[in-house]
DNA sequence: CTCCTTTCTGACTGGTTTGGTCAATGGAAT
DNA sequence: ATTCCATTGACCAAACCAGTCAGAAAGGAG
């Protein structure tokens, strides 16, 4: 038999904890690019042989392609789940968002680095077309989300495009912020993350809302 | 003679041009961390031969070792010198912040990325002291500057702390987002980055502080 | 238990890259 | 002509690389 063209033996693992432990040590090891990372290294994180590795993708790029195609669905879809929950009141939609983010990180803790590095790496990386695709994804979404926004409820003095920015800077900048404050998701941790950010979210709407 | 512990024959070279370029090449190949930086990449990038990297510091540890210290101290320098210029009116504060930072990425492009690594693979690389250093110093800073900061300015009915972080932010994702944007420090592109800065910073007066 | 299939291992390979060396070169100054 | 030192790049042994493969488990069927 030839090596398949997907990753079909990967996605027959009945345990889901093993794949994830796979994804998450390929995920950090693609962190800084397609070439420095090592298979060797990703084998010894996930806890797997070397020989199970390619049992399952074949090839290192074929790894890589099965991962750049993994996140950007998994990311078209929750993309979509946003865009359908986003209220009008954009402060709404930025609560839901940042409630979904959180799910994805805790589950893929370096997800977020991977994709930004495949945008980062255009040249150096195999199937340069998904990463693109992702990239004018994310874009397109952001523009969505301020279309489906009603800047009439901002204050009339200020440029809603850029206070949007704004709020959405804040929000972004948070999650990097309690990110490096908290080295795991406990109950209590998930509790902080709630209450602070709601308080951001109060001081946008009492700031940045007419009234 | 002996391998000199300290980089002397590198700070002996009389062009600064020939010096910078090689700092940002060796910059650049060390964001990703220590071990996956390869000398072969920085002579290359540097358009310098690999003996004579060798001449100047000695071993690939040595190189690194000096492009610490040389990026803590240009940073604690730079540091002083907000710190002085540091307004209570903190807007004016990070207006002045914002300067001085665009002065340090047109001549190190990479110098943040680069102490940002230090900082998160401080296992991997030698003289973690240094980064360790360099990283209590930056939140001291923040700290120094927000103690400075009036903020009796802001409106009374939102947390002070809360406020000067979201404004940080603000003013750090704006440079993120001009970065991406443009791909040189052209006049024009100079003077885009002021006008949208300064309104960024409006939006700021207008809806934290009082009045 | 035997037989068969599938999952999984890790020592191994040939080729590349690594940090570091060093004899030779070039050019400036005396 | 001689001295001096910055500069070169071919070269080295060691490490590392992606990928292989013979066979060990593990499981299911009879």
């Amino acid at each position: 038999m030839q090596t398949p063209p997907t990753a079909l033996k990967f996605l027959q693992i009945p345990e889901e904890p093993k794949r994830d432990k796979i994804l998450n040590a390929a995920m950090k090891e693609f962190r800084y690019g397609y070439k420095k990372a090592s298979t060797d290294t990703i084998v010894r994180d996930a806890g797997i042989s070397k020989g199970l590795l390619f049992f399952y993708f074949g090839t290192k790029q074929g790894l890589y392609e099965f991962l750049l195609n993994y996140t950007t669905n998994l990311m078209r879809s929750d993309y979509f789940e946003m865009l359908n929950l986003a209220h009008r009141d954009i402060l709404e939609g930025f609560w839901q968002m940042s409630l979904l983010k959180r799910d994805i990180c805790y589950r893929y803790p370096y997800i977020y680095d991977f994709i930004k590095s495949a945008n980062i790496h255009k040249d150096d990386i195999p199937a340069a077309e998904i990463a693109q695709n992702l990239a004018t994804q994310q874009t397109a979404v952001l523009a969505e989300l301020y279309a489906a926004c009603d800047t009439s409820l901002f204050r009339a003095d200020i440029d809603p495009q850029k206070t949007f920015n704004l709020i959405y800077w804040a929000v972004d900048a948070f999650f990097d912020d309690i990110d490096s404050r908290i080295d795991d998701w406990s109950n209590e941790n998930y509790e902080t993350f709630l209450k602070e950010l709601r308080e951001y979210l109060d001081i946008c709407k009492r700031c940045f809302y007419k009234d």
